[in-house]
DNA sequence: ACCTGAACACCGTTCAAGT
DNA sequence: ACCTGAACACCGTTCAAGT
């Protein structure tokens, strides 16, 4: 009649089955209910069926918690675009992207602000992030150029969600623009069209050498 | 020997003399030294000279507050850039404007975190946008696209700040490129390509239609 | 009109102690 | 190894009461 206490919300357990991946995963649940304002570590560890003391046996602190939850979502929304056969479009790929980025951060209460914080740099992460630098690279862009594209990409998208969702409760503020898809499909295209443009002026100085030379 | 105590570090203020105004510009003050975390009705008071509940009589809760502090720095980073004579760089002169949004919120501690916030819809600077829609106009843009312009650059530069600031204390985590200044320059030089592009674009069309008619 | 005293219902975090 | 009890030093917010 004692430890069944977990009652609350998350189902009994038992004593070693804790980790942190089950701990992020129930804060991000829990997240969705509350708030990130409504997400104490008192909150959790009821939802957790533990107490709050506990948690700091997993986790330094609150904020290493909430940076893994940033981790976990921007997980989430990696594995999605990928590959790519003979004609493959690179441009909407990078587009793919960047809309999931900002999709995975509306989809869940106060997400944006979870994304915004900073990743724990992931060993696991870390392969597939490499291998997506070299698919942008399939558009003539190098390495530098490609990694730059991919975090504006991600800088704007994260830029974009944040306000949308900040600005959920109230009337719009000024200058706020379009519907949330129109408005964030705008910065998308002209950066994109930024980049087209600077590879066909490449490519075309490019023949023009080897005409010379030719 | 009773009101003097105002001592801890605001001066000693008249009675009526506290507005909405010295409290944010006071806040702002001590965000610098303490953080947004660091940041409680509780110190603000005291810095002020009050006692905590009497911020409640200016400001509904801790959010306005927050919120106009958001305000307050974007009316620090507007005024900067306006008219332009008769050979006028609007694509400079856009790349100055979101150059300041991103200086602005560097150079106060956790200021992309506020910038980051809703502004509360201001009577006041809502004139001086106007005015920078038409500004943007001037290249060409239609109005909606001008906006959207604006839109998408406070975006990316307040994205790529919160970053830059976020990761401030910890090892850089994964694809982070470049120092600040360069990593930002590079999405905001393609943006603005992006546009030049569609301007270029449309000219085209514009003097084919012409000909075609003429 | 503007501010205080005092309280309410919470926080994040630490740490000895339990098992 | 994993968790609790109990405490510490705080929070944001409300509200009667003061001037």
């Amino acid at each position: 009649m004692k430890r069944s206490g977990a009652a609350t919300a998350g189902s009994v357990r038992a004593k070693g089955s804790l980790d942190r991946a089950t701990i992020v995963s129930t804060a991000l649940l829990l997240l969705d209910e509350v708030g990130i304002d409504g997400l104490s570590t008192r909150r959790l560890a009821a939802e957790l069926g533990i107490k709050s003391a506990s948690l700091y046996w997993h986790f330094k602190d609150k904020n290493e918690l909430l940076n893994e939850m940033s981790g976990a979502m921007f997980e989430e929304c990696l594995p999605a675009p990928n590959v790519g056969g003979a004609n493959f479009d690179w441009a909407e790929w990078l587009a793919e992207g960047a809309r999931a980025i900002r999709r995975t951060a509306l989809t869940r209460r106060d997400g944006a602000q979870v994304m915004a914080r900073p990743r724990p740099r992931a060993p696991v992460g870390r392969a597939a992030f490499e291998e997506n630098v070299k698919t942008v690279m399939r558009s003539g862009l190098a390495d530098m150029e490609a990694r730059l594209t991919m975090q504006t990409l991600r800088r704007y998208a994260i830029g974009a969600a944040l306000q949308e969702q900040s600005n959920k409760g109230g009337s719009a503020a000024v200058g706020i623009v379009g519907t949330g898809e129109e408005g964030f499909e705008f910065g998308l295209q002209v950066f994109i069209d930024g980049l087209k443009a600077r590879l066909a002026e490449r490519a075309k100085v490019a023949k023009s050498i080897k005409k010379r030379a030719g």
